[in-house]
DNA sequence: CCTCTGTATCTTGTATGCATAATGATCTCC
DNA sequence: GGAGATCATTATGCATACAAGATACAGAGG
């Protein structure tokens, strides 16, 4: 055959996702975009209607998500969005923080040319957002450099205990208000880090990655201290 | 009323389990424990009769067990036990590493008298069975030690991403053929890890844990090669 | 008037039944 | 005789029905 067997690899694989998978897909997009807010009860007749199927699946899914930490589960009483304390956003981020200096150890050391170039890519669009405030924007592009150094790490079970972290983390939704001098320190710890990254410099790559996580926590504390906790920020 | 309230909070609460908890809870067990071999499929009905419950419940554990990586469902061609694979072990040993080393750090900070105390006890125990070549006595105190580091770093979410790990990495029995060498090595680095403990010295605990993790790494991939692959010990 | 208890209702927990896809065996065609 | 296809069997995916516990309301007693 004159056809490149690899091409049969690069089409796009047939999903076939069962509804619970789809249901823990959508529900824990609801629940870490917010949609779902913390303290929720999830019954599950009401979900059921709205998704369209039958209890079956969405017990399952709701497991799945108790299992992943986003849902709690009482005997009887249903589930509810897990409500995330101050104390418990205080214990995530450091342990982000270890799996963010290995990961940078490790994308130091089996980073190609083409990585750093991507992830110089993102970095300059991120800086752009910064100059134009677009704190959104930003945010996003923020995002995806840390997805693309742990990605660059090249190691499967870091990257999913960060996703799964980063997940409930991110629903408390920090970004909202950030000074204009945290935001352009910030920016400047991005700097060094790429400068780390390629220089290839994974001890200074894993210090400042530590340092920029537990900067990151303080400004989620003090904007969780501020309105009173995001867990309160019930009000429709 | 002269009785105190505190009475009624102190009295052991009532465990009322249900199936899916309790099925989840034994097949963890078996799956950690080598009962169900890795690739060993687990069919429904099979499971049904053998735990006396109805597929409902059952197939909600499997899909908290698929989340929780120690089982992997095919859909309609149902749930196998994960094989471990020789890259797989090589990934979570640094993950492991990182993790325990944070602990360290964390618990020199946290820890008190009391902890000190009791892991030195245990220590001591290990050193015993070690002199006398019990070698399963000596792992499971070995396993115990590194846990109560982690119990004593007090952060809830590091110990239960290292629980998760440590679940999944002891599936591979790795303790079997340990030379006396390194066995000796191992004790030698125990000894100093409480040194640096009791010192309340976080660097050196952290960095002497994440060596004596890679270590460990380094005698499991061994013994890996060496049979060809936990997987491949399907043989009853 | 307040509190405690009993009951009704609703939600969750479990079992069972039906639909559908995958596996294996048999038959046919080459 | 071997390879491929078709059909039967079996196991999984989902829906529904039944059981049991939890919540809320109402009534009785203090």
């Amino acid at each position: 055959m004159s056809e490149q067997p690899s091409d049969f690899t690069t089409v796009a694989p047939i999903t076939r996702r069962s509804l619970h998978d789809e249901l823990v897909a959508r529900l824990r997009d609801m629940i870490v975009e917010g949609e779902l807010r913390p303290g929720a009860r999830l019954p599950e007749k009401e979900l059921c209607t709205r998704f369209g199927v039958s209890r079956t699946p969405l017990r399952e899914a709701l497991k799945v998500l108790a299992s992943e930490g986003l849902v709690e589960i009482s005997p009887h009483r249903g589930a509810t969005v897990v409500q995330i304390s101050r104390a418990d956003i205080e214990e995530m981020f450091p342990v982000m923080g270890a799996l963010e200096a290995l990961a940078g150890e490790l994308a130091c050391a089996n980073v190609d040319a083409a990585g750093i170039a991507e992830i110089t890519a993102l970095h300059h669009q991120m800086v752009a957002h910064y100059h134009r405030k677009e704190l959104a924007d930003y945010f996003r592009l923020n995002q995806q450099i840390h997805e693309r150094i742990l990605e660059a790490a090249g190691n499967a079970t870091l990257s999913a205990l960060h996703r799964s972290l980063a997940g409930r983390v991110r629903r408390a939704r920090y970004m909202a208000n950030m000074s204009a001098q945290r935001w352009a320190q910030a920016v400047e710890e991005h700097e060094q880090i790429l400068a780390a990254l390629t220089a290839r410099d994974g001890k200074r790559l894993a210090e400042l990655l530590r340092r920029h996580l537990q900067h990151k926590a303080e400004v989620v504390i003090a904007n969780m201290a501020a309105d009173g906790g995001a867990a309160q920020s019930a009000a429709g």
